[in-house]
DNA sequence: CTTTTGACTGAGT
DNA sequence: AACTCAGCCAAAA
């Protein structure tokens, strides 16, 4: 199984009303150091609509925003509407939101 | 083939 | 707390 597989079956995995860091996903996947692959995975997103790419956010809590699925309101929806509430500067609350894992 | 770029992170200043 | 630096590695040019 390829990184990219690993990366997407991880993602899948996360609960609904979670959110999870990408260095959390890279971890899970085998290889912490390959935050960065875990994006280009998500950015190719070959698995777009089934792989819940919305869950997937920075160390800082902030959406990948700039693309994405539809749009970034899109995004931001979806996450509303699983639950999570957002801050003021548009990031999600990760003491209360990131995947606890383990 | 080499270089650049990027949905990142953690440590250092 | 905010900013910088360096390491990481696959895809695109």
């Amino acid at each position: 199984m390829g990184f990219f597989e690993k990366v997407y079956n991880a993602v899948r995995k996360i609960p609904k009303g979670r959110v999870a860091t990408y260095g959390q996903i890279a971890r899970l996947a085998g290889d912490p150091r390959k935050a960065r692959i875990v994006g280009w995975a998500l950015h190719s997103n070959p698995y777009k609509g089934e792989v819940p790419c919305h869950r997937v956010v920075n160390r800082n809590g902030n959406l990948s925003g700039a693309f994405a699925f539809e749009g970034m309101d899109e995004q931001k929806r979806l996450l509303e509407m699983e639950g999570i509430v957002f801050e003021k500067d548009g990031s999600v609350d990760l003491k209360k939101y990131k995947w606890d894992d383990k």
